[in-house]
RNA sequence: GUGGGUAUAGCGCAGCUGGUUAGCGCGCCAGAUUGUGGCUCUGGAGGCCCAGGGUUCGAAUCCCUGUAUCCACCCCA
């Protein structure tokens, strides 16, 4: 049972660790031309900080947090997401005092205790941008545009970004209102668990799979027939911005997001099976209320770097490894050990990638590793090359083999792999 | 919280209605003449058959319980 890991969480190694790097990778670098600088905040946090901004209506807060009490009777839970920790400590850091926008990128474990299945986790990663201090709805396009070209360099052309609005908490509650309503009139042809849902979650009736209640569901009012005129301008001019920047996207007003905080825009990038893999939205009133003596609007999304992965699976992408094994040198002899070994060190502080014996196997089975590994050079090191200082160099791809001076390998090598 | 599938070697699986030393593929290790890989061939290592209980002369196989895992609902990334 001690070899085992916890329920909903996975270890990272070999090809999904060499796809997780490749994927910050590209994120940070993406990151660095917006100008959108990294953010660590702590794992955990103090549980009331979630609640506030989360939601404590929310399932996610309610069911799902990792919430205990530490030896100084404190309520601390695990992060389930990123953003209330980020607005945190832009406040606490008075980052409200410098030059807005304040724009923020992470990396993060979130924590939540779910039923695990497919791309669901107890413990699952995030990467997330926060766009700090403008309401305007350049903001959303921004980090949307982000995300674009992230999937684009990874090779991801499933994903299809579906937007909505679901407006500010005045005109939300008008919403509601005339969406029970509506429900209620219709309440005989809904499903047993949709009529549950009508009293929890009346939005979630939209979502509804069962066809009967689809059928209903066509005619109910919509989010965005109930936005005030700030949030319908917002959402119009968002509209405009993509159209006019090429960015496709399709309206989803079925689209709710289950986080209290979000405000006028909700988007989330949807696979070919329906599956989202990034969510997020503009949540305007978080800031005000984890601290009421501010506002600041803000727009930010989270990205599932395991959903990323079973992407990437799904589209059957795959990608190279980061850094190829350049040289394996191979070993003959005892006596040649020492030598052979601070002949790869000169040649791993020259910047090559270099593998060498660890285990005394024949010349052989040297072969076989160096096969393995993948690397595109080898060479062998006994008495004879040591005396003479020059060795064959061989090509793993073609079989060819060179002659070259010891001291020469690695600018020989630096050539051929440029 | 609800419902279903699965659990046998590191990984992927086969073992029919209970009957000797539990198999296959991949991987791993070693060999196929002396210091050179990929293909092929040969050999080898590696299993308390998820755990606990029960039925039986006999259980990987049947029954019960637990656990894990996968899938779906809910919700989310």
């Amino acid at each position: 049972m001690i070899t085992q890991k916890p329920k909903g969480t996975k270890d990272w190694f070999g090809e999904d660790m060499n796809r997780r790097t490749q994927f910050e990778a590209i994120a940070r670098g993406l990151c660095k031309t917006y100008n959108i600088k990294e953010i660590i905040t702590p794992v955990f946090e103090h549980t009331e900080l979630f609640e506030r901004g989360v939601g404590d209506t929310t399932d996610v807060v309610q069911k799902e947090m990792y919430t205990f009490l530490d030896k100084g009777n404190r309520s601390i839970s695990l992060k389930p997401e990123g953003t209330a920790g980020a607005m945190r400590a832009y406040l606490e850091n008075g980052l409200f005092s410098e030059s807005q926008p304040i724009k923020m990128f992470y990396v993060t474990p979130c924590f939540r205790y779910e039923n695990v299945q497919a791309g669901r986790l107890r413990q699952h990663h995030q990467f997330g941008v926060e766009f700090v201090g403008s309401k305007s709805p350049l903001a959303e396009v921004e980090v949307i545009s982000l995300i674009s070209e992230i999937f684009e360099k990874l090779g991801i052309e499933g994903a299809k970004l579906h937007i909505n609005s679901i407006g500010c908490p005045s005109c939300r509650a008008k919403y509601n209102e005339a969406l029970v309503a509506f429900l209620k009139a219709h309440e005989d042809g809904l499903c047993g668990t949709c009529k549950e849902r009508m009293q929890r979650n009346p939005l979630r009736v939209i979502d509804c799979k069962v066809p009967s209640c689809k059928e209903i569901v066509k005619d109910a009012p919509r989010t965005v027939d109930y936005l005030c005129e700030e949030c319908g301008t917002h959402f119009e001019e968002l509209k405009g911005l993509l159209n006019e920047l090429n960015i496709p996207y399709e309206i989803d007003t079925n689209i709710v997001r289950g986080l209290d905080y979000y405000t006028k825009t909700v988007f989330e990038f949807v696979n070919r099976d329906g599956f989202t893999i990034c969510g997020g939205g503009r949540y305007d009133n978080l800031i005000k209320e984890i601290d009421e003596k501010q506002d600041v609007p803000s727009v930010g999304f989270g990205m599932g770097i395991e959903r990323i992965l079973l992407e990437l699976d799904n589209e059957g992408i795959s990608l190279e490894p980061e850094t190829p094994v350049a040289l394996y040198v191979g070993v003959l002899g005892k006596e040649a050990k020492a030598k052979a070994y601070s002949i790869v060190q000169s040649l791993r502080k020259q910047g090559l990638v270099v593998e060498t014996d660890y285990l005394d196997r024949s010349v052989k089975a040297q072969m076989k590793y160096a096969n393995k590994i993948g690397a595109k050079y080898s060479v062998i090191l006994g008495g004879d090359e040591l005396s003479k200082g020059e060795a064959f160099v061989k090509n793993m791809e073609d079989g060819s083999q060179e002659t070259v001076s010891l001291s020469g390998i690695s600018d020989y090598i630096l050539n051929k792999c440029k």
